[in-house]
RNA sequence: GGGCCGGUAGCUCAGGUGGUUAGAGCGCACGCCUGAUAAGCGUGAGGUCGCAAGUUCAACUCUUGCUCGGCCCA
């Protein structure tokens, strides 16, 4: 494969008169040939210098308006949608969004290379509590009251809030180089999203989606409002615990009749509310004997008298026993409490004095024989509410870690206690009021409170001064150190408390037909077999089936999620998001549903957004058919995550955005958002159109810190993509997040960043190089694939697996695999091994010579496939590099996937032939070290014949492995000498035609007079 | 506390259904080159495969427990 020169080369030339004119002048001064060798040549900078250079990459695609652009070029095309989940509207860009942004650029920018129209229009989620306290937190700092100031004003503060957020935000994802609709987003609070959000919830109420239920919530008396999670914050109080004794009165063990069940609890105020007693079926508990004894301290008689008397105390305190029920192993607890209640009681002069008790253990059974046994409340005799029987009931959260193991059920302050009364038919009372007290109308403590007030709850409050009179009261002290929420504004305790909530069933057969997923149109292919309508659950359980999850287990996640969830809450008592806009009939309790009306509700949100729900317009949307005075205007408005859960209707349905389409072939997201967005997007599709709004869910993990914690400001190892963008360039970032494993939870630090900044030095070099090296290339140099050197084609055809592998990553969306192979490629196959093997030829063959020809037209395949791979990923660096090659030309983000030309090449013996390569450079080695032989181009090697694969000659093995000659011998080792010839002025390499003085060999003399010649 | 997921060289990652001395690239060290030069080439040193039991002739690969970390929930 060598030149055909090669053999007459070798025959040395008489000296010509311009040889001897060289040889004469190389005695005195040896020429410098650096000028006549063909260095690579190109302006593109070694050192990026990428913060100062994307901003104006970034202007010019805004200015040559990229995005439409590509709309252009693509349309027609078919389609690849992904549709982008809206981040929330508050705060500055934080590393989550840049992983999942260049996640989802990476995943439109491949697919568009691929041929395909891939728009990608971004969005933002608007609405919601964060934005409110925001808000009110900038009223506080005027000293506004929030209640004060009327919604419509609020409302429209909170909209310039979000507003000023997502503008922040497009810019900094713009400045990541993240390709969209930037001039056009969605988001939640536009009077056309927050339209289509209102039509949704009225196709759930439609179809009989939605019920009023009652939940218990976490709720502020002080402040007299529902709090979410967010807004509580735990601390430490003490707090009055109590064990109250509730008697049995039926049981299948006819021992337990007339024995008390004992229930400890921290909160007195809810034993009004109590409805029912729960035990853990596999706890075990023991009957035990409370034997009194209140004669111990008693004096001796002094005479008849008073023995006859203290005989008659002994005997009327015989009968002072009881009998309890407790679980076995906190009877020991429970007498300690009961000792110290004893005490105090002696104390308060309330019982004898040297008043004791002793506690026997009797028989032993399991929670679940406690199944169909029933006591009554200690204040039954107050008939009505507490003469209802409090049935035991089988708790699978009932522990014995603290108590007793019974608890009493409230189901109205606790969701344990709620869950497990409606599974048995028991439904909360609503008797505590939002201002936290009892009903005025209540029968026991009616119009009493706060019960939060620690004093309410004192041994000597209401509520334990009741129990003690009617001796159910087993223990009472005011030690109980715990954590408690408190509103995180007032710094008030918070309770449990049932309200009326709106909630979509999971489990009721009414949600419409499933639609398959993957098979459109499969239901005319089967004849028209109609399955069964389903439940919410089941539709969405078999969406699920039907979507591909990338990776897999995304699957089991939010199966096991949505199998157990319970029926989705939609309502919030709040001011700031989409209303739920139902009129409920007063009368029936049912909510309205009038298409008419409907028409007219959706109709005034989109012309006054989420204020059209407002008092003053709802006479008239109720139109003249209906009274208001006879409806009840809901003003709950709606969970966020129903808002985004319809960003498909909106979005992809809308027509808003032409090129979009319904479904998703992908909506990609963080892990949390299994329970988030996927969930809700799910659940809102299922509802009302029977399938899942996407075809694919891709999930990523968190991005933890360099020692893979989770990143925190107080712990100060948080890394901002805004500062490392500054720092070190959005393409570095871009190259990071493609570069680790987003299926997992991954890491960035300062250690990681300069690993990724090295590896983009590679790809930036490469580029450099092959700018270099095709300087002045044009279209008549080229050679065809047929004419080339088998080495060059050996390069193709490695491009060629590279290729199909980088195809089959965007497919499986494997980034990280995409972006090692693009470097591994670079590293291992151009620089240390084709680059460097024809380092020679660039460099001093004839710009004529075939054999350089066809190497730069294997380094322009190269460039013009290489390019296109790496633009998805450095955005910004593939412009660079297209810019300077073709600077009049086009954006490289409008290309396509190139086409790689065929190439054969019999592989299996190119990998022995580089196996066999590195034997050789190993065995040069040694002599490196004592330097006997510096360049590899001093060495003459002997391999051994049979580890030759066949069809390369020696010359062509010397050329491959860069050393001065290679011949064959029949032994197993690779044998080294340093050469004896003399080395190439120009070329460097040692031949037998150069010259001892440094003159050049045969080629190079050829080339340098046809340059001088020129 | 519960459900789910993960822990392979300094870093980023490979290691079908268990089978010889656990791999790659980068980084690092050393050397070469000084005509890709804050670049290029070569060689080399790095791992108790989170820990501990167990199953097996044999475990990074299977089981159990523990530990560390993460997500979601309580």
């Amino acid at each position: 494969m060598r030149r055909g020169a090669q053999a007459a080369r070798r025959i040395r030339h008489a000296l010509s008169a311009r040889r001897f004119v060289l040889g004469a002048r190389a005695m005195t001064e040896k020429r410098d040939y650096k000028d006549t060798v063909f260095l690579p040549k190109t302006d593109f900078p070694m050192k990026a210098g990428l913060p100062q250079k994307e901003p104006g990459i970034l202007a010019r695609w805004q200015e040559i308006n990229l995005y439409e652009k590509l709309r252009e070029a693509r349309s027609g095309r078919e389609k690849f949608i992904l549709h982008d989940g809206p981040p929330y509207a508050n705060g500055d860009m934080h590393i989550g969004h840049a992983l999942n942004h260049v996640l989802k650029d990476m995943v439109v920018r491949t697919q568009s290379l691929l041929g395909k129209n891939a728009p990608y229009v971004p969005g933002w989620d608007c609405h919601g509590l964060p934005i409110e306290w925001k808000v009110e937190e900038q009223y506080r700092k005027k000293k506004k009251n929030k209640d004060e100031v009327p919604a419509k004003e609020f409302r429209a503060e909170c909209r310039a809030y979000a507003q000023h957020w997502v503008d922040t935000q497009r810019e900094q994802l713009k400045r990541l180089g993240i390709n969209g609709d930037w001039d056009n987003p969605y988001l939640t609070m536009q009077f056309e999203s927050e339209a289509t959000i209102v039509a949704e919830l009225l196709k759930f109420a439609t179809s009989g989606q939605l019920y009023r239920g009652a939940k218990p919530v976490m709720w502020s008396p002080v402040e007299k409002t529902a709090l979410a999670e967010a807004e509580v914050e735990y601390e430490d109080i003490t707090s009055t615990q109590i064990d109250v004794a509730f008697e049995i009165t039926e049981s299948p063990i006819p021992e337990l009749v007339g024995a008390h069940a004992v229930i400890w609890t921290t909160t007195p105020w809810t034993i009004p509310v109590n409805q029912a007693l729960a035990y853990g079926p596999d706890v075990e508990y023991v009957l035990a004997t409370i034997e009194y004894d209140f004669t111990s301290s008693m004096p001796e008689p002094a005479d008849a008298i008073a023995a006859e008397l203290i005989a008659q105390i002994k005997a009327a305190s015989k009968g002072s026993r009881a009998h309890a029920v407790i679980a076995a192993d906190l009877v020991e607890q429970f007498r300690s409490r009961h000792a110290g209640y004893v005490q105090s009681q002696v104390a308060a002069r309330k019982m004898p004095p040297g008043t004791s008790f002793s506690i026997t253990t009797g028989q032993i059974f399991k929670g679940s024989d406690l199944a169909g046994t029933v006591a009554r409340h200690p204040m039954h005799k107050l008939g009505g509410f507490y003469a209802a029987p409090r049935p035991l009931l089988p708790g699978d959260f009932v522990t014995t870690d603290s108590g007793t193991g019974l608890v009493h059920m409230a189901p109205d302050h606790g969701e344990d206690d709620f869950d497990l009364c409606k599974a048995h038919g028991i439904e909360p009372k609503f008797v505590v009021e939002g201002d936290g007290k009892y009903r005025e109308d209540w029968l026991w403590l009616g119009g009493q409170g706060s019960v939060i007030n620690p004093k309410f709850n004192a041994p000597d409050g209401p509520i334990l001064t009741d129990l003690k009179e009617v001796g159910a009261l087993l223990s009472a002290s005011t030690d109980y150190q715990h954590s408690y929420p408190h509103s995180w504004r007032s710094k008030a305790k918070v309770i449990f408390r049932c309200t009326p909530q709106w909630f979509v069933p999971m489990d009721m057969p009414n949600a419409v037909e499933h639609i398959d997923n993957r098979a459109e149109g499969r239901w005319e292919n089967e004849g028209g077999a109609q399955e069964p309508k389903l439940t919410l659950r089941q539709a969405a359980m078999q969406a699920i089936a039907d979507t591909r999850f990338v990776p897999a287990k995304g699957r089991n996640r939010i199966g096991s999620m949505v199998e157990g969830r319970p029926d989705w809450v939609l309502s919030r008592q709040r001011a700031w998001g989409v209303p739920i806009t139902l009129f409920v009939d007063r009368k029936t309790g049912q909510y309205l549903n009038d298409p008419a009306v409907n028409a007219r509700i959706v109709e005034s949100i989109r012309t006054h957004g989420v204020d059209g729900w407002d008092e003053e317009y709802a006479a008239d949307i109720l139109g003249p058919d209906y009274d208001l005075d006879d409806y009840e205007r809901v003003t709950d408005i709606l969970d966020v995550w129903f808002d985004s859960g319809s960003t498909h209707a909106f979005v992809l349905e809308s027509g808003r955005w032409p090129d979009l389409q319904w479904p998703a072939d992908l909506y990609l997201e963080g892990s949390d958002q299994h329970r988030g967005w996927f969930q809700s997007s799910l659940l809102e599709s299922c509802g009302t159109r029977g399938r899942a709004p996407y075809k694919a869910v891709l999930t990523h993990g968190f991005t933890m810190d360099g020692k893979g914690e989770k990143m925190s400001k107080s712990k100060g190892n948080t890394i901002s993509p805004l500062d490392t963008m500054r720092d070190f360039g959005a393409d570095i970032i871009r190259l990071w997040a493609l570069s680790v494993d987003y299926t997992e939870d991954h890491r960035i630090g300062p250690e990681i960043l300069k690993g990724v900044a090295d590896n983009y030095r590679k790809l930036r070099n490469t580029f450099r190089y092959l700018l270099g090296a095709l300087d002045g290339f044009t279209e008549a140099e080229r050679l065809p694939v047929a004419e080339m050197p088998e080495l060059e084609r050996y390069g193709l055809s490695l491009l060629g697996e590279l290729d199909a592998k980088l195809k089959v990553c965007v497919d499986d969306f494997d980034f990280n695999t995409y972006t090692r192979a693009l470097s591994d490629f670079c590293n291992e196959d151009l620089s240390a091994f084709f680059f460097d093997i024809r380092k020679d030829s660039l460099y001093c063959d004839a710009p004529t010579d075939t054999g350089r020809r066809a190497y730069r037209t294997v380094l322009d395949t190269l460039f013009h496939a290489l390019v296109r791979y790496a633009a998805p990923v450095l955005v910004f660096t593939a412009e660079e590099v297209w810019g300077t090659r073709y600077p009049d030309g086009d954006s490289v983000h409008l290309l396509e996937w190139p086409e790689v030309p065929a190439a054969d090449a019999n592989n299996d013996r190119w990998d022995a032939l580089r196996a066999l390569r590195e034997r050789v450079t190993e065995a040069i080695e040694p002599f490196r070290r004592e330097k006997t032989i510096r360049s590899s181009l001093q060495a003459e090697v002997e391999v051994p014949a049979s580890a030759v694969p066949e069809g390369f000659s020696d010359e062509d093995l010397a050329d491959l492995f860069i050393t001065a000659t290679v011949t064959r011998g029949q032994g197993d080792g690779v044998i080294v000498k340093p050469t004896d010839m003399a080395k190439c002025g120009r070329c460097w390499r040692h031949l037998p035609e150069v010259e001892e003085d440094g003159d050049v060999c045969d080629r190079c003399e050829t080339v340098v007079e046809g340059m001088e010649a020129a």
